[in-house]
DNA sequence: CTGTGATTTCAGACAATGCTGAAAGCATCC
DNA sequence: GGATGCTTTCAGCATTGTCTGAAATCACAG
């Protein structure tokens, strides 16, 4: 049998989403390729193989093994396997909180970690001249910001995703209640002198 | 006045600080020099003219020119006019919160915006096929974690730094609050009913 | 073990982006 | 208005990244 006709050419709307993705790509830190192979994906009602993928973009077999593999990388989609079918079916995940905690969580581990280990490594050295000091001073402020952005984002992202949502719907509430305390405690929070008033020993 | 034998030759620590913005640049969107570029100016005591920063890393002063205007269309450097100079001098904000707030801000203009209007006009259209009528689906709902992931946004990014700070401290406190109350209205948000005795709203 | 159908790797063509020095543009001072 | 000091633009070289087809590899069925 060779009627491999298959390729079912993707309505407007799909495609319009799809290279959408491709052009975003870019800035996104992505390439076009797997750009538009997600979104392919994301759209689809069911999991497709990648000869499917590249009929239908039109991007080389192995070209499209590559973006594959790379999404992979960043647990994008999911692996499937068929039944009496050799090949692999990829899907990407359903729920679009599970994507965006996979995306932020990859992203962190690629972009903020290494800058927060290497921030860590020049905080201990020893500084030898005031440009030295000004420095460090300027890192721990950067470092001590990074780190209170992480933990709060653990903490949000272990949420399940209605809570989350809750969490969000409230943005603005929170909000209000914290500007009230803040106004009637009146002077700025100073707890005492300035200084580096980081962490209040969290365990317990 | 020739004895321009400036460039004070930049202390270990600060080069490794530079240099490591530089490899990371590629992973943020943003080329080798204007990253460190911008990391000489954030650790810099006092601004820096385009000169200094050209020496200083041994870049070519077109290139620094172009750095600059780049981080300049990123709002994150202010201009300085010292007077009896013709110069411009180039400094990033002191404050890292402010330094977040414009990052942050700039990167959804760039990286959100634009998929947001794009999924805004696909879901106008008609659908005229069932994958289409998948494809609305899936994309109504990527719209809509957008949506509420940006206005919450909103909301945080117009706090003071201190009232911001506060409201990270408070992530997994927060959390908790909710999570117990999901747990007390037990099955989905099913409204109130059940005996009142026990938790009136936390709330004052 | 061998054959078959699938996936991955790789060298090189092509494309995009980054970087430089030379020249043009601006604003201020005299 | 012309000279001076500084900044920006631009054409072309260099570097880096993307994409392909051919060949290598893998996994399983018979």
């Amino acid at each position: 049998m060779s009627a491999m006709t298959q390729t079912p050419p993707l309505p407007p709307l799909n495609r319009q989403f799809v290279s959408h993705f491709g052009e975003m790509g870019s800035r996104w830190g992505i390439n076009r390729t797997v750009g538009q192979i997600y979104a392919l994906l994301y759209l689809s009602p069911r999991a497709l193989n990648a000869e499917e993928i590249s009929e239908t973009l039109e991007f080389s077999r192995s070209n499209v093994s590559m973006g594959l593999k790379e999404l992979q990388s960043w647990r994008l989609v999911n692996l499937r396997h068929h039944p009496g079918d050799r090949r692999e079916y990829f899907e990407a995940p359903q729920d679009v909180w599970e994507i965006f905690r996979r995306l932020a969580e990859e992203r962190r581990r690629r972009e903020i970690e290494p800058t927060q280990s290497m921030l860590r490594s020049a905080l201990l050295e020893e500084a030898s001249s005031d440009d030295e000091r000004h420095a460090q001073q300027r890192m721990q402020e950067m470092y001590e910001l990074i780190e209170k952005l992480m933990t709060w984002f653990d903490d949000v992202q272990r949420l399940k995703p209605e809570t989350a949502m809750q969490l969000m719907g409230m943005g603005a509430a929170v909000t209000r209640v914290l500007d009230f305390k803040d106004r009637l405690i009146g002077s700025k929070g100073k707890a005492t002198k300035d200084a580096s008033s980081t962490e209040p020993p969290a365990g317990a």
